[in-house]
DNA sequence: AATGATTCAGTAACCGTTTTCTGAAACAAT
DNA sequence: ATTGTTTCAGAAAACGGTTACTGAATCATT
């Protein structure tokens, strides 16, 4: 046979079962089974065995091994991008309870982009991935669940599970297994802790309509708002595009620029908006409590160096309970589980008492 | 046969390649080529196949596709911690530069275990990684060489690669690509920054003798003071444990506690640090930069909240040279390269000329 | 009309393991 | 000495694809 393509130019070559077993003189089927585990065979085999394994630095192929049967079952987590603080965070938890329940993990990462995301499944199904997870927030339109469906079903189909996290469920015709966070409970508690230290015009930051995350905390805002008879002005809401720093600078920036101050207090959608909006108030001559009080959302590393006042998430334990309820469904089977997080209030010292 | 232990409970089963060339009634072969790109079929045969797909949901077993031949190329990167910044985001350019060429990006983390970084190589091994990417500050102690020496022989017996990324180089006769940023060079411009303002009693925060990135900040304190007259104090070198912000915290806290302050600013080993000591000064009604004048090192999430004046290191772009280097190397062969990538100071607000 | 070139599709070998089945020694028991 | 058990190790059949080789139509050429 001629050499193969792939082969490099230095004609290294990974050396195979064969070439072990015919240093050691011995067959294949004995060095399998000798490296797989606890094999009655003579120490001298065996040692023999060992030698060559060494002397060749023999590993075996994975892709073979796999083919053959028995291989190291493996979780796959699918997300934007691991840059983003939670959903690092998310990934270790997923990464931690992965390698607890004796599986390996792959990460992959979509830019936010469908077409990859797809690729991204695609691939996971081809690697007899036994669950994919997919998390991030996301506009949960007809599109969106039609794909959604599609990935849910083509993984049952052979065996694998869907699991979404921090996205929202996709109906009970859909196999798919759902941990969320209680967004609406947490920005609740956020914009109550505002209102109960007298603040009534509390400036909303960060809204996106579509997207189920922002979605869930501005519905918690306006419930607080009702809970405590304080009207609601939409005026006090602010559009955003994404979730991060330069858009909260961008904002606050923007509000205090086109009109005096119609606030006493921010509940920003998240920490890096948070940040941003930090930044803007000082550099307008604000102070952060003193001036405006702040709330945040997520206990990321932003809170503390803003010493902000924030709701907490559960980052990492939604990583792992994925993980856990895609092995028990696998394992019970029936309706896939669909879990709610709670998240709880931290408090630093972001927030004063409003002077009337 | 009898079904294989794998299989799941509910009879669920992948169909193969001779599911769907039975049901499009044509040979395995004509599937395999219409699948694998431009063949060319007769109109009715490709459209029969396809549908014979999409009924069976049908994906190919990369396993099988892999042990027969083509399968995709993967690059795979090692990393302590994916919830660490500095480590996120070399991954994303690591990732970024894989898709860009092509390959796939298998990302493994090891918590900082030696064993699991070990295993985490040999999987990598076993999945035939074009590359396996190392990175992360290191104790270059002699076991760790020897270590990462028989990673590099390991990798390369297979026609694979060893990469270090921000990792000290190992030595001529050890296979590796090293590419590394210039912390010295980093270092001497924030401590040169400092000095410039009039400052000469600068706190150095995170010292951690062995490891190798402290190590070269540190140096690069020392050469800057060097350069411009000024003393060393050895007692201005703050030893800390990790680089995170609990230990700038407690670093500074003590510091505090413990006398008069004897320093007008403090040069942190990174923006966590920084944040910590920050939040400490604050606390003891120091404000930065008013009082102290304070410059971090990394740029990344921390320095926006800080307003900090740091060292900008090229993240993302650390993980793209890494790829490029190791395929380019691949293809070249030859001695492995070495790249040291700047850095630049980026000037924010926590530097103020020191009064006299 | 005979021949050569081209198109399309099938046959079968091979990729590197695992594992079932089978068999040869070695040993113990009668 | 014969037989029945163990113990250890080999032969060969999967696993699910890819691809070199081969061959039958179909088409163009003289």
């Amino acid at each position: 046979m001629t050499r193969r393509a792939s082969e490099p130019a230095d004609g290294r070559r990974r050396s195979t079962i064969r070439e072990v077993a015919d240093r050691a003189g011995v067959s294949v089927a004995t060095v399998s089974r000798i490296l797989s585990g606890d094999y009655p065979a003579s120490p001298a085999t065996r040692k023999r065995v060992m030698r060559a394994v060494e002397e060749l630095d023999y590993v075996a192929n994975a892709h073979a091994r796999a083919l053959a049967g028995t291989s190291a079952k493996s979780i796959a987590i699918v997300l934007n991008s691991v840059i983003s603080p939670h959903y690092a965070h998310v990934a270790q938890g997923v990464e931690a309870q992965t390698a607890v329940e004796g599986r390996l993990c792959l990460i992959g990462t979509t830019g936010g982009d469908a077409e990859r995301e797809l690729a991204m499944v695609k691939f996971m199904r081809e690697q007899h991935a036994e669950a994919v997870i997919l998390v991030g927030n996301v506009v949960a339109d007809e599109k969106y669940r039609k794909r959604m469906g599609q990935y849910a079903h083509a993984l049952t189909a052979i065996g694998s599970r869907l699991v979404l996290c921090g996205r929202p469920p996709l109906g009970p015709d859909v196999p798919a297994v759902v941990v969320e966070y209680d967004n609406a409970g947490g920005a609740f508690a956020a914009t109550s802790h505002l209102l109960s230290a007298g603040h009534e015009r509390i400036l909303c930051l960060g809204r996106r309509p579509g997207y189920t995350t922002q979605e869930g905390r501005v519905a918690g805002y306006r419930q607080a708002l009702a809970a405590h008879r304080v009207p609601h002005d939409p005026a006090l809401e602010v559009e955003g595009t994404t979730m991060e720093w330069h858009e909260g600078y961008r904002m606050m920036k923007e509000r205090l620029a086109t009109g005096p101050r119609d606030f006493t207090a921010v509940f920003a959608l998240n920490d890096l908006i948070a940040g941003g909006a930090c930044r803007a108030l000082i550099e307008h001559g604000l102070r952060v409590p003193d001036d405006v009080s702040m709330v945040g959302f997520d206990d990321l590393q932003p809170s503390l160096d803003l010493n902000l006042t924030t709701v907490h998430l559960p980052h990492e334990e939604i990583g792992r309970t994925a993980v856990r309820l895609a092995l028990e469904h696998e394992a019970r089977g029936g309706t896939p589980p669909h879990v709610v997080l709670g998240t709880h209030l931290v408090i630093r010292d972001s927030v004063r008492p409003r002077v009337s």
